[in-house]
DNA sequence: CCTTTTCTGTGTATGCCATACACGCTACTG
DNA sequence: CAGTAGCGTGTATGGCATACACAGAAAAGG
């Protein structure tokens, strides 16, 4: 049965992932693969959305009954967590540059690149620890950029934590809004001048003056795009860590 | 119809949490209000979260049929908004502190707060710049803590998200991670320690040295608690954007 | 006063969804 | 060759958001 394990703790789909699986030879050949669903998976999220993954489109994609997919996958979260590790891939191959905060920012923009060409994937819910092959490759390359910093292993993993979830976050924000503008048709520029518009209508300069003073200046109405925003919240970041490296050093 | 807007662009339900709704008089009398309806979507998410709140089961609550709660929400994602402006709640009243930084560290402090005292809030997906009242109030305060700050006006929001986008994230992840151990039974120590375990069988000390040698030294069995996580998230971070201010001058 | 208009609550229906379960079949093990 | 475990599938259950049409209430206008 697929939600049984065997010594790992882990779904037997997932252990499939670290190829664990030995084919036990007793009942017939499975017609389907866990790669053939995910990367089926993979497409109809990559053309309309992860909303529109649903078991019987996957099975419709493959040409299989609904209910065959539950033979390779316990439970839809399952699939959710194979299609995120395929998403992500593996990390760039290669040593990290031997100065941390070069590595880590390479780092850093190499996973947002990695979730950017598949954005659906920072809208799967997280439901535990990495445990998936590229996402501990992932783990394992962020580490290794640290490694010559004189944090300790909990500090290097809380900035791990850190710096990937700021990176998920900032994908999200963008490829959410993104995605609401090509719905209602509006361009980024004219939908935040409506937004800085309603904003006037609605404060007063008495109950919200920094607000209205943010609004005066006109900035939203001219934004920085999405990378400039990236870049900044990265930059104050890696300084906040640099000071605590350096206050060690 | 609670789809058409007057003027600001809102949907109709939006302006009615604004306060800016005229009764046309016509009609019968409503027997319900968008309070009533927020509130009893409110107390479903927090007994029995987020998944819990449908259409039919917030009418069951009010005794009242599914459909009629579409005269009050156009669709299901206001009813989402209005409850994340709800949960959000006011910001804490008063004047924040001269000093920019013991300002907007109290700032993101409350902000945790609010979210935990209702922590299915950061499971609502974010669809649109802030344009709740509360969502709203919470924004003035942050720039306001950022007055005295010499940053510029687009550099004090791009600090505000920065923040927010992490308090957000730090809510999730504990929080999740909490109904992930309530659901499962165990312990946070005991689920920790198993998934060290289960990474110590899957890599290898050649192909993941740093992931290695972050396991071997066992400070993922004793791990810092989600308050250590967060402080040590936020001082970098705080760190960070004080080396962009001091830089200024 | 009565008609018209407009807004209310509701019942019904559509078309999705995940997945439990039972069945027949296949291909290997003894 | 019998047993058995794994495979594919059809059907059924119980959910969900919401479109639509209708009946009745309350006010506006004559």
């Amino acid at each position: 049965m697929a939600t049984e394990e065997s010594g790992t703790g882990l779904p037997s789909s997932i252990e499939a992932a670290w190829g664990l699986r030995e084919r036990p030879g007793k009942g017939p050949r499975p017609g389907l693969t866990l790669g053939r669903i995910v990367d089926a998976a993979v497409g109809i999220a990559s053309a309309d959305g992860l909303g529109a993954v649903s078991m019987s489109r996957v099975a419709a994609e493959l040409g299989v009954s609904t209910m065959s997919l539950y033979r390779y996958v316990s439970a839809k979260d399952e699939l959710l967590t194979l299609m995120e590790d395929a998403a992500y891939g593996p990390p760039p191959p290669g040593e990290p540059a031997e100065d941390w905060r070069t590595g880590f920012t390479g780092w850093a923009r190499a996973l947002r690149t990695a979730m950017a060409r598949h954005p659906w994937v920072v809208n799967i819910p997280i439901s535990a620890p990495p445990s998936t092959p590229n996402s501990v490759a992932w783990m394992e390359l962020g580490l290794a950029c640290l490694r010559r910093s004189n944090l300790c292993e909990g500090e290097k993993v809380s900035v791990l934590m850190l710096v990937s979830g700021f990176v998920r976050n900032e994908v999200r924000m963008t490829f959410d809004l993104l995605a609401a503008h090509r719905r209602s048709g509006q361009s980024i520029e004219s939908s935040m001048a409506a937004w800085a518009r309603l904003l006037e209508k609605l404060t007063d300069a008495e109950r919200f003056p920094a607000v209205t003073a943010a609004l005066r200046t006109g900035e939203f109405d001219t934004p920085g795009g999405p990378d400039d925003e990236f870049v900044f919240g990265l930059e104050r970041i890696l300084d906040g860590v640099e000071a605590l490296i350096s206050s060690r050093g």
